[in-house]
DNA sequence: GATGAATGAGCTTTCATTCAT
DNA sequence: AATGAATGAAAGCTCATTCAT
């Protein structure tokens, strides 16, 4: 961020800019974000933009940024009020989870995962790995004392991202031979199989 | 396509374009690819290029199209000529296979999968899927009579994308801490796992 | 030049941009110059004086080189036909022409004059200096055989640098206490006693 | 200037903005000098700058103004311990001086004399020149009582502007055919002959 | 008086597309 | 059919200046 503001509206102004940017993202697309749109639809001029962002990339970097770590504090509680003891439940309502979070929110999700590899994603990406790491090893060791699973983080890189862009590419194309819930199924079987796989 | 071209002339017109719009694509990545360049790079003019095609969309459109029925064409006489019976080796080898396309024709493939959402890569996935399809019933029908697999095509669909995706992720952000090999092993045993599941 | 023009109406283009770009300069001042009134001027869009420069400095560097070749060849010819033997009545005479040049064209040359340090102006002092210097060494070694000048090309050096800015000066500040002819006077005088100085 | 500062307050403001604007131009370059600078550089806010001067414009006067006061002050002080009564030394002990000025004071002087002409540069070269020209008469009237020199403030008039613009361009543009030393050996040459012509 | 957030006209530059030749 | 010069809307960004606090 450009400027420390000093004044309580600056941060007032922030708000305003990233919130501003996240509804052009979902308007317009994220290729079709420009920065007389977004000052616009903020109701600022463009130079306030600028005074707070060094160019129209740290914006949405910052928005992404804000939203990580918003989405994944929300997930974590999700998961924490999970009762179950049972990974195919955990899996599956976890993807459930995830369905809701893309379906909502206008395309900003969408965008954001569509336009991944242009985007800061992949910090997001590895905390998201992290997360699901650290909850994995207790999982594990909770439930499969007796064998640690070799290669827990390859794993879990592998399964981020398989079901996040099975998901994503879903939402976007509207598959009308495929419907949601057998998406979140199947995507639940792979996965659990994948990790109970060698397990007696 | 605006025209369809009938006279040789023009066929190889059609033919200098897509290639040169591929090899635009490579050196210059995606986003910076323009249609001066491609006109340049083909050695025509750019007026020449939209007698051929309605914009530039459209001719990154056939590119795609080309391009995929080319490597799925390669793919099948790929897939034909391995020796395995074995379900593992398959995939393996399928997804070894994958890794070198993307490893080489520049960043061409690389470029298309990163920008996925942007292209009608629809179209090819289906494509895939259909061809991926026909080939696991057949496969299954061989080896697995006893029991045929519920939701096939749902299956590929999530085999299809969970690896294009994780395999092009892969590829474009150099992990340090995973090597290929990791990658392939660990794609293999969740696709295989996920194939075999409830099978005795 | 970005395009080397391979249509004849190329060749007027550039013309035309040269042309409203020392236009604009006469009138706004170099300070004020910008690429929309440039095309303004030259009654052509912007993207076109972006078609055959890469960008405004280097349209206003073909500006200068341009007209330093044309005033330089018509300086040369006005100094070969000056029938006077006499360094005094060379000197003059130059300076006098010099005058008319900076009087003459608008502002323009004041202009370039002016914003001197900005300006790729270096290349034309040299080819200044190197063509004084020519001429220089002609005309001593005609007139004043017995003594080689020292330091022939600094005192160059010195006398275009001072002459070139006292003019300008003169030129742009409307002094009304000191006449253009006092200048001219006095600028012969210190050059002529300059470079007569230790000589019998 | 806007207000005549009366208070204590606004005089330690007034001096305060002065220097930021000759750190800043020191720093940036007079083309880079922008308000928020200077005033961060200050210290205080761009409102308060636009408190005691009109403009960006109105500041930079300012500077000049008192920074030509200054140095002529300097150089008066300079001038009178120079125990010479040889025109030729007190000549070049005064470039030399100037040459010390210019390589000095980070780039400010270097600056200002590089954009001369868009500032209210004529003020100063107005004080330099009747300093000159008093300091000149004296001269004149102690050693060469016989004659009085005609023109005497048309001939300052271009010996000031001959060696500010000489130097200047000489320190900007590091010849590397021409040293520092002959430059000042030169001008000297220039001057004094110049002067002395006509005198026996 | 002092602040500094907000302004917005205006700059340079790009590039898909057109159309006279 | 082929050409490529010309177009111009629109982008990202700057900064002197203002004015509500």
């Amino acid at each position: 961020m450009k400027k420390r503001p000093q004044q309580e509206r600056s941060q007032q102004m922030v708000s305003t800019l990233i919130e501003a940017t996240a509804k052009c993202i979902s308007k317009y697309g994220l290729d079709a974000v420009t920065t007389p749109k977004i000052a616009e639809m903020a109701g600022v001029s463009v130079g306030s933009l600028y005074q707070y962002y060094d160019d129209k990339q740290a914006l949405i970097e910052a928005l992404i940024e804000q939203n990580t770590h918003h989405v994944i504090k929300e997930f974590q509680e999700f998961v924490i009020q999970i009762e179950a003891e049972n990974l195919d439940e955990i899996v599956r309502k976890s993807i459930q989870y995830g369905f809701n979070l893309l379906g909502q929110s206008d395309r900003l999700f969408l965008e954001i995962a569509k336009n991944w590899h242009r985007l800061p994603v992949q910090k997001m990406v590895n905390i998201w790995q992290g997360y699901f790491l650290d909850f994995g090893r207790l999982f594990f060791a909770k439930h499969y004392q007796s064998h640690a699973i070799q290669n827990l983080h390859i794993k879990f890189y592998i399964i981020v991202n398989s079901t996040l862009f099975t998901m994503m590419q879903f939402m976007s194309s509207n598959n009308p031979l495929i419907s949601q819930d057998e998406v979140v199924n199947e995507l639940t079987d792979m996965i659990v199989s994948y990790l109970q796989q060698n397990r007696s």
